[in-house]
DNA sequence: AACCTCGGCAG
DNA sequence: CTGCCGAGGTT
C-alpha cells in the first residue's frame, strides 16, 4: 500500500506529511494528505491546520496537497513579463492583481512557538539567541565594500550619514559605518548610542562595547529628525509615484498583448481558410 | 475510543 | 474538478 511519510520542510521541525491513495470505491485511486504535528496530532485540511496554528504561521501560500510553499499564488511571472520580454511568456497578459510580496528572508527576528507535552511550555521568541552568541571583534568590517544596486545592476548612489557620525577603529570609512549601524538596528532592540567610552579611541581593541556599533558616541539633533522626516516623505512620493507609473505601464502591456492576441486570431482564421 | 477510509457535498 | 469533513467500518 502506498503510504509514506515524511518531515515537512515547508513547517516547523517535527511535522510530517502522510499521502495515502485510496484503494477502492468510486474514489479508488485519488489520493488523501495528511499532517503530524510534533506531538502526533493528525490534520487532515488546510483549515484544521490553520485553526491550530492560529496566527503564529502564514498559510496563505502553504499548499496542503504538495506541502510546499507556492510563491507563484502571489507573485508568479509579474517579473518575467518586464525584465524577460524575449521568453514563452510574451504575448499573455498578466491578469495577476494580488499584491507584491518580499520574498527574501527576513532580516528580523520572528517568533518561533515551541509546542511540547507540557502545557506550561508556551512561546519563546529568538531574538536572544542572535544577541548573545559571541561575535569577532571588528566583525563589521566584514560589510565593508556592499554597495546598492537596482534590478538592471546599477550602483545606486549610496546614502548619507549625518556629518556628527563618526566611525571608531582600524580603517572605518563611511561606508562601513553606514552598515554596521543598520546591523545594530536589525540585530537589537536597545538604543544605539555609539561608543561611548572616551578611551574606545586610543584602544579599540580593549575598551569596545560589542554591543554598540562601531561610531562614536553621537546626539541627534532636532534638526536631524527634522531632515530625516523629510526625507522619508519625499522618498515615500517618490515610490508612490514608481508604483503609479508601473500599474499603467502595465495596464498599457496588457492592452497590447490584447491586441496581439487578436492578430493571432486573425492569422489562425487565414491559415483556416488556406486549409 | 481512536483510527482509517471513502462518500458526498460545496465551491 | 478539488478540498473538506461526516460517518460507518475496523482495530
Amino acid at each position: 500500500m502506498e503510504r509514506k511519510r515524511w518531515e515537512c520542510s515547508a513547517l516547523p521541525n517535527g511535522w510530517k506529511r502522510e499521502e495515502v491513495t485510496r484503494k477502492s470505491g468510486l474514489s479508488a485511486g485519488k489520493s488523501d494528505v495528511y499532517y503530524f504535528s510534533p506531538t502526533g496530532k493528525k490534520f487532515r485540511s488546510k483549515p484544521q491546520l490553520a485553526r491550530y496554528l492560529g496566527n503564529s504561521m502564514d498559510l496563505s501560500s502553504f499548499d496542503f496537497r504538495t506541502g510546499k510553499m507556492i510563491f507563484s499564488k502571489l507573485n508568479k511571472n509579474r517579473q518575467r513579463l518586464r525584465y524577460d520580454q524575449n521568453s514563452q511568456n510574451r504575448g499573455k497578459p498578466d491578469l495577476n492583481t494580488s499584491l507584491p510580496v518580499r520574498q527574501t528572508a527576513s532580516i528580523f527576528k520572528q517568533p518561533v512557538t515551541k509546542v511540547t507535552n507540557h502545557p506550561s511550555n508556551k512561546v519563546k521568541t529568538d531574538p536572544q539567541k542572535a544577541v548573545e552568541q559571541p561575535r569577532q571583534l571588528f566583525w563589521e568590517r566584514k560589510l565593508s565594500g556592499l554597495n546598492v544596486y537596482d534590478i538592471a545592476e546599477e550602483l545606486v548612489k549610496s546614502m548619507e550619514l549625518p556629518k556628527g557620525l563618526q566611525g571608531v577603529g582600524p580603517g572605518y570609512a563611511d561606508k562601513t559605518l553606514l552598515s554596521a549601524i543598520a546591523s545594530a538596528l536589525h540585530t537589537s532592540s536597545a538604543p544605539i548610542t555609539g561608543q561611548l567610552s572616551a578611551a574606545v579611541e586610543k584602544n579599540p581593541g580593549v575598551w569596545l562595547n560589542t554591543s554598540q556599533p562601531l561610531c562614536k558616541a553621537f546626539m541627534v539633533t532636532d534638526e536631524d529628525i527634522r531632515k530625516q522626516e523629510e526625507l522619508v516623505f519625499s522618498v515615500r512620493k517618490r515610490l508612490e509615484e514608481a508604483l503609479m507609473a508601473d500599474v499603467l505601464a502595465q495596464i498599457e502591456e496588457a492592452a497590447i498583448d490584447v491586441a496581439g492576441l487578436e492578430e493571432e486570431e486573425e492569422d489562425d482564421e487565414e491559415d483556416a481558410e488556406e486549409v
